[in-house]
DNA sequence: TTGTACGCGTTATCAC
DNA sequence: GTGATAACGCGTACAA
């Protein structure tokens, strides 16, 4: 006989337990300290039988907590948000917070849109990886008025400004690594494929390029440097560019990208690694399927996930948390990179 | 001066227009019918110089209404539900409905939970994808019975019961034409690494495959058949495994099994397509990425999810909406299906 | 149109 | 110290 359930209140759970509501709201949300042990017991009891639980709304009205956090990511049909996204859900989940997500689908209206209707929502916290679009001057003045009106705790994942808390990778160290993967073979005409230099990320990768370079005594020329947007598309598209112009190797700031770049590599006849070598980046589950398995840098985005969950939920608890940090990525060496012929 | 924003009420809005709050309650909520149309504006105009908006929680506290969508899918670091649920979150935040989004980690105590903690926050509505788990006998009372007692709309998505709604590809005719791809190509020793065979999508493709074959008086046996989980991993195995046999085309029941089997053959040294062909399924970004384009069966996930979110919301709305479908997938025909030597 | 009860808990106040 | 009473959070719905 499944009758449907109708919402068991906490005065049936008082009548029940024949004491007053407040005494089973204390008990509950374990405030016993001035209520005699077997009293306690018997509301516990009464809850139990009645298989009574608070109902969300009603505590959140007065709390105005809502055990709920908000995630804003780009498009979620990105294997690297998805995984990311996931973490979050899990780990929150641990700590009994609900996750709302939002696909902004890179669009900057959408961020605010988003962040204001979550905010509407009283959610406890958000996790922001904002459009590309939003770290351009005028877009970022709005974005940062907005969050400062609204006075909810917020990180921002991946993508974020340096003086606001933030959880990423470390796109710097880890870019270094890679490039110095392509060095220590020997390769000195190493071209990449960047995502779009708007975000920190690509930015920051760009300079642990320079860096590794650098120790070399080499720069990066300019027309070695092909912007594009984390994808397959865009890497092909510099892929092609790069090999017409001569490089050896290719550093691409995603995965995707670096698919792409063997994809340019097979229209134009070249072979990798022997002609070109290839490095990618996040080390997405595309990467042990191509034909060469790709060299890559692997993003710890459990760890950055779940430490960006602590971190958030710091804050919501009222402290400072953990303030921003990176991690590094580590380099899985395969098969696309290889000795250069003039190493 | 960004002060913090305390929430408007609804009082300051009527207090402001110089009406009752009820009056600012009918007309914001376009029960304006009795409402003369200079009060009308007046309320509007109160409301929007005061930056008021409804309290969600206070709403949803007394019409039992939270404009919230649950989603329990296994894993949306799956391509393939990350695609969906993207989708699933831009349609239903077009007609106002917000998604909170739970991983079942592909465990049926997780869906249980889930629900339950969806239920206890009043979502309206619950688009499931359950774990394999939930689909051998004791299991599935369990489910039954809990939905049976919740009272609230829900759809299954993708992996169903027959008599409750759902949405889906058409898997026994998506898989009939990829078959019949394979057979149209010359080849009668076909092999099939399937999904979990607990899941309706992998049983109606594998009846699909038998209807395909059975037209050209072929049978499939069960040493042709390799019940894998979707995902790389068993696509090797299972690729290995066929390609002994001497099988002259793989169909996998997932790209991800497909990109397994390209593995495998390669491990093998056999080539593809000329040593066997392939085909896979769902047409993952992965498809293009192969060395060997892939040809494979296009899910139109788009139209899938978002008819899913109609058929949902219509449930919600009272009627009996859009009742359970499935739609075909397309046939992408690429270079990893080739004559078979024997035609 | 509007007053008022109500939804369901939490918290502050007050009496025992 | 214990526990009941009442106000409150913020809207919606119904009767007047």
């Amino acid at each position: 006989m499944s009758e449907k359930r109708a919402r068991v209140t906490i005065r049936e759970v008082a009548q029940r337990a024949g004491v007053s509501q407040t005494t089973v709201s204390l008990v509950l949300n374990g405030k016993d300290a001035s209520i005699p042990v077997p009293t306690r017991e018997r509301v516990r009891e009464a809850a139990r039988e009645l298989h009574y639980s608070t109902d969300p709304l009603a505590r959140a009205l007065v709390t105005r907590r809502t055990n709920i956090v908000g995630i804003v990511v780009p498009d979620i049909a990105n294997p690297f948000f998805a995984q990311a996204v996931r973490c979050m859900q899990v780990a929150l989940a641990e700590r009994r917070y609900d996750v709302i997500l939002c696909n902004s689908e890179e669009r900057f209206e959408n961020d605010l849109r988003y962040i204001r209707l979550l905010a509407g929502r009283s959610v406890d916290g958000l996790i922001l990886t904002p459009s590309a679009e939003a770290f351009s001057p005028p877009e970022s003045a709005r974005l940062r008025a907005l969050l400062a009106q609204l006075d909810i705790p917020y990180i921002f994942f991946d993508r974020y400004f340096e003086d606001m808390p933030w959880a990423a990778v470390d796109n710097e160290g880890s870019a270094y690594l890679a490039a110095g993967e392509l060095l220590a073979h020997g390769h000195r005409v190493i071209g990449v494929v960047t995502g779009p230099l708007a975000l920190n990320s690509s930015r920051n990768r760009l300079a642990g390029v320079r860096r590794a370079l650098g120790e070399y005594g080499l720069i990066l020329p300019d027309d070695l440097i092909f912007e594009g947007r984390y994808d397959v598309e865009t890497g092909q598209l510099g892929g092609e560019l790069l090999l017409k112009r001569g490089v050896s190797a290719v550093f691409a700031f995603s995965d995707m990208q670096a698919c792409g770049v063997y994809a340019s590599a097979r229209r134009m006849g070249k072979r990798i690694p022997e002609d070109c070598s290839v490095i990618g980046f996040d080390d997405s589950f595309c990467s042990s399927v191509l034909d060469v398995p790709l060299s890559t840098m692997r993003q710890p985005v459990q760890e950055i996930a779940s430490q960006a969950c602590n971190m958030l939920l710091g804050r919501i608890g009222g402290g400072q948390g953990i303030s921003s940090f990176s991690l590094p990525a580590r380099l899985i060496a395969r098969a696309s990179v290889k000795n250069s012929e003039n190493a």
